[in-house]
DNA sequence: TTGTACGCGTTATCAC
DNA sequence: GTGATAACGCGTACAA
């Protein structure tokens, strides 16, 4: 109805009230003494007028954006739309809006961060979806970051889940079963999926077995569907142990198109614990990681550099647990 | 290095440049003449005080904010997160940042929204996050404003997919199984779902069926497999029509756990073709709809209302396409 | 208790 | 070709 279209000011409040824009705002905000009847009249102009303090002025003079940025690949698959989800919540309790970034391998992503960086009061990077020198640039110029699943960022807050524990949990409970020959689904990400590679690898060395190469694919379904027709056709490893569940979830279709048994020709585990891990057929053996709280424990760090609460960096390590399921083999034996 | 903290600003270069800022800013902008040596001088200073115009100062002066907002639900199943993708990869292309507003049935959306208005040039909404009310506001206020996924809003652009049609030739088909007693899973959301369950009732009244009442559930895998042993555990329905595919993913679940085939036993429809759809087994019978496409119009639309390309809201269907897979029956008889 | 005036960092319109 | 200077919308010392 009353399309005013360019909505109003300030100004147009303390005119319509009879008084300055500065009692308006104290009026506003509760910043400073107001007599009972003018607070009664800004209230009725401001009513009147629809206003709303213009997000712009408000950053302008106070220096704040209230809002912080994120950055991730994509949002194929559960993991980085939990962590967002995760993320966005506590971020919108603090009273920060959310902007997004997906980085998608595209070649203008430097300059992407950078320009978010400038409307922002602090952002969270995924690791390895943004060069190092350009994280480092970021840190240089002194915005509040916090890096997600990714080692020690010199300046930045960590939030990572912990992988080599319950990587080599895992290798050591798929020994169990008298696997020898294993087969790692997902190429090195110098990240998380590195570290559980490193600590699968470091286990199966002290058994005596040489650490096995792993196959690169996309951490999608279709990339481990692919992935697992390839690695099931050749010589036929005992188990597989996928990069993350959707990996999983392909290599298990995979093997069910050649006619094969999970696990009884082929143990196959993931990694994540997302919600089709559990009602897969077979359910599938994975490590569950708290993704939700990735992201709200990254939001809350955030939170604290921003405030100024905290001003040295910290990381921060979230257990995961080891999640035994039937994938992996029908007699499970926990050891020591 | 050299961590400035606060970054420059247009004086400071224009300072070191022995220049006004006029200068500067023309220089940097090519929006008037700048003599060669002069913008020389510029570019070094700029280069040497890493100098990046202030994003509020630019959004202050040119009134533009150079964001847009988007407003769902959540983001569990790949539906919001696709339609999300693709949205953020025009957005970025158009040089506007997306500010996200996840409501997750929170109880102050209103006031979230209303703040998202005051920091953006246009904003998208999924159907039935938002109340009415506040989505009148918004057209209200002029803010640009386009729709996911419902049916027209006055004043506000509309991007939704192809429902009545595909619906009904989803009903048809199964009545050409030869299904008689057709269940509906997952109940109205007095949107897309509503125009689904409303042409297939319609298709089953015509040949003289009761049109069945929708039974409500969680629009998850979850939600499905706890509504599917329901359904199966009662006058067991021959077919049952799923508000999506993970709801139908579920109820597969619940069927296989309950010992029932599907289709033998049961035949269950989805709705999205989802990647899992394809992968799962049985492959769901389902009807495609371009998620990321449907996002990447919203954008566009959304684009063409804030820089003025168009003016008079718009209202466009984008098809959907039946996918007959194997959950619907062994014997797929199509009909005109 | 209230009002004036300045600062925040740009862009753009004028004169020169 | 260049430089003052007025917006833009707000918060807030400081003065009254």
């Amino acid at each position: 109805m009353a399309n005013s279209d360019e909505s109003a000011t300030i100004y147009q409040v303390a005119q319509r009230a009879g008084v300055s824009i500065a009692t308006v705002s104290r009026a506003l905000r509760g910043t400073g003494p107001v007599a009972a009847k003018t607070r009664e009249r800004v209230l009725r102009a401001v009513e009147e007028l629809r206003f709303t303090p213009s997000r712009l002025g408000v950053s302008l003079a106070s220096g704040r954006h209230a809002a912080n940025g994120i950055v991730f690949p994509d949002l194929s698959g559960p993991y980085f739309a939990e962590v967002l989800l995760g993320y966005e919540e506590v971020a919108s309790e603090l009273g920060r809006s959310v902007i997004i970034l997906s980085t998608r391998g595209r070649a203008a992503v430097p300059d992407l961060v950078r320009d978010l960086s400038r409307r922002v009061d602090g952002m969270v990077i995924f690791g390895q979806t943004v060069r190092d020198d350009v994280v480092a640039e970021i840190v240089d110029s002194g915005l509040p970051l916090v890096m997600i699943a990714r080692d020690d960022v010199a300046g930045a807050d960590v939030v990572a889940s912990e992988n080599t524990v319950s990587a080599a949990r895992l290798a050591s409970h798929l020994l169990g079963h008298g696997y020898r020959r294993i087969a790692l689904a997902g190429g090195h990400d110098n990240g998380d999926i590195t570290q559980r590679w490193t600590s699968v690898g470091q286990v199966l060395s002290e058994h005596g077995l040489t650490p096995p190469e792993p196959s690169p694919c996309e951490f999608t379904v279709e990339g481990g569907h692919a992935l697992g027709r390839y690695l099931l056709s050749g010589p036929r490893p005992e188990a597989i142990v996928c990069a993350d569940d959707q990996v999983a979830l392909g290599v298990i279709l995979a093997a069910e198109e050649l006619g094969l048994s999970v696990p009884g020709d082929v143990a196959v585990t993931g990694w994540d614990d997302i919600m089709a891990a559990r009602h897969a057929r077979p359910a599938l053996t994975t490590v569950r990681q708290p993704m939700r709280d990735l992201g709200a424990r990254a939001a809350r760090a955030l939170d604290e550099l921003i405030t100024g609460a905290r001003d040295t960096p910290r990381s921060q390590v979230t257990p995961t647990e080891l999640v035994i399921r039937a994938s992996c083999g029908t007699h499970p034996l926990e050891e020591a």
